[in-house]
DNA sequence: CTCAATCAGTTCGACCATCAGACCAAACCC
DNA sequence: GGGTTTGGTCTGATGGTCGAACTGATTGAG
């Protein structure tokens, strides 16, 4: 939990949530789960996350309710109805980031299929709606940089990807 | 920072943002200043936060650029426009928030002054514009709880507020 | 089927952040 | 000018995070 137990006396929904995804590494879990990663070796390489930590804030995701744990032999994590809520906050968290360091040239661009790309107020320019990130494909912007990283979730990333389906492609 | 320092080579727009607002405490920092406090001393004591620890959080808001500090004598922060483009990201993670733990009874409720009502995507009911903070009311709903809080802030917000003009009033 | 490699963790000790509380100097109030 | 408020800093105790080593189950190759 990022807040002390006392802020249970806080009357406030932001607080609420950040006692869910406040933590270190929270939200980037969350955010390759968005974009399809699914296995724990994976979300380590990509994330370069201690073990440990990543155990401990998989284990929370699922009590809270934002993950589910499946499989009997080596789990995969999807993301539940409550976890796919986030995506709005996920999206305008990274837009803000996006705006403020590369304002020119995004380093990803998220498209709603077969109709217009996505605005920066999380709105398809296409139909004006609201897209459900199962219907969105992650592509590299002209900010992406490719020699970073080597991970099969980066290279994964470098073509473009439909949100929700397994990353890397087996 | 949130992310360890050779997160830098991370190619991500997220983890930039929770670079600079994703520690513990920045978040609900940034949150009072958009219902408009302004005191060290007033989010000290409306947050339940450590001195040390808040005196950290400003500096480092300052210094990234989201706050100003002002006056010679005892400072007041404002925030910057920087600041200030974060608030979809902080209104979607509040309604997150609320929907999970209290849907059908908002703790607060967010108003277009003059127009209508802010909807869970941001979305004014009236206009179907999406206000800028300043254009807005901060309302008690029906799920607030007055009992639990009596700091000059959270008796501020027992009434009508418009954002980020003073609170405590003066 | 056997054996090695991979996967999904757990454990460990070093280090860093956060906490409550004491302390302090400048500003403000009378 | 003197006392109170404000806006901090400092300190020792506690708890979170880190990289690295270890482990046991699962999977794949032959």
């Amino acid at each position: 939990m990022p807040l002390g137990t006392d802020y249970a006396r806080q009357d406030c929904s932001l607080a609420r949530s950040l006692e869910v995804v406040g933590e270190r590494w929270t939200l980037l879990i969350l955010r390759d789960c968005f974009w399809g990663v699914r296995r724990f070796s994976d979300l380590q390489a990509h994330l370069d996350i201690s073990r440990a930590v990543l155990s401990t804030r998989l284990d929370a995701l699922v009590a809270d309710g934002l993950l589910t744990r499946s499989g009997d032999g080596h789990p995969e994590y999807h993301l539940t109805d409550d976890g796919l809520a986030l995506w709005p906050a996920l999206y305008a968290l990274t837009q803000w980031g996006e705006q403020r360091t590369t304002p020119g040239a995004p380093r990803r661009v998220f498209v709603h299929v077969g109709c217009g790309r996505l605005g920066r107020d999380g709105r398809c320019t296409g139909c004006g709606e609201s897209p459900s990130p199962g219907d969105l494909e992650i592509h590299p912007g002209p900010g992406a940089d490719f020699t970073v990283r080597d991970d099969p979730v980066s290279v994964g990333l470098r073509t473009p990807h439909r949100l929700l389906t397994p990353l890397p492609a087996r």
